[in-house]
DNA sequence: TCCTTACTTTACCAACCAGCTAATTAACCG
DNA sequence: CGGTTAATTAGCTGGTTGGTAAAGTAAGGA
């Protein structure tokens, strides 16, 4: 029973579980909905104990309508990783990708100033 | 052996790995200097092989200086993982949490104009 | 009442993970 | 060389994870 961030870490931590979240971004959607596109890869079982670690991850609510289980995608875990992530941004922005970093070794520091274009520039918001 | 970005959020799925990461923000440790502060908790081989769980998911390199490995923090995976964040990011700044989403269902939908300040405002740069 | 649809639970398996102790490698230092 | 320090590797255990097949629950409908 690890705390909320790892548990919300871990729970995304596969990548079912995150196309399961990228569909309900699109909307709510019943279990059998929500397993469609993995039926050929798992069986149902498998996509319920996915929704179920999602489930206790607090990042899909499942409701009840006869017998379906509408599930609901509840982001408020996914603030706090995105919060704990903000700790990391300033050396986020700071460090250039690996050719960036690689450039920078081969390139003088006159760096701001480049030719034309700095294509490693204005990647995130 | 799964992709990247799952090694990224299951090496970020486990405290103490996090507060290496920490750690490794504020400078480069050795792994000895980087293991003190657990050793109450834990042995050393278990934080080497803490150490070698971030290793495998790129967000630690270490070095080679005569008998010490000094660690190094690595932020380019977080970006990945930060970048596939963004996608959740308008529903994360549209939902409220929780005493917020009660609020709304009490209070009208005049909601853009609260009496006088939003506390559940401005996190988030 | 019985059938169908929707979904869950149970029971099992293989693989992996977190932790330990003990042993091993590797480098420096006297 | 022998000892000390730094760190890893090996081998074990117990618990969790991801998957399955098969049985079970629960609701709607003929």
């Amino acid at each position: 029973m690890p705390d909320t961030l790892s548990r919300t870490f871990s729970a995304l931590a596969d990548p079912t579980r995150r196309a399961l979240l990228a569909r309900l971004r699109l909307g709510d959607a019943t279990v059998t909905q929500l397993a469609e596109p993995f039926l050929t890869r798992m069986t149902l079982p498998g996509v319920t104990k996915h929704l179920k670690v999602l489930e206790k991850a607090g990042l899909v609510t499942k409701g009840r309508e006869a017998q379906w289980r509408p599930c609901t995608l509840n982001v408020v875990p996914l603030k706090d990783a995105a919060r704990w992530m903000d700790a990391y941004r300033a050396e986020m922005d700071a460090s250039l990708d690996r050719l960036g970093e690689f450039l920078k070794t081969v390139a003088p520091p006159a760096a701001t100033t480049p030719t034309s274009a700095d294509p490693s520039d204005d990647r995130h918001r």
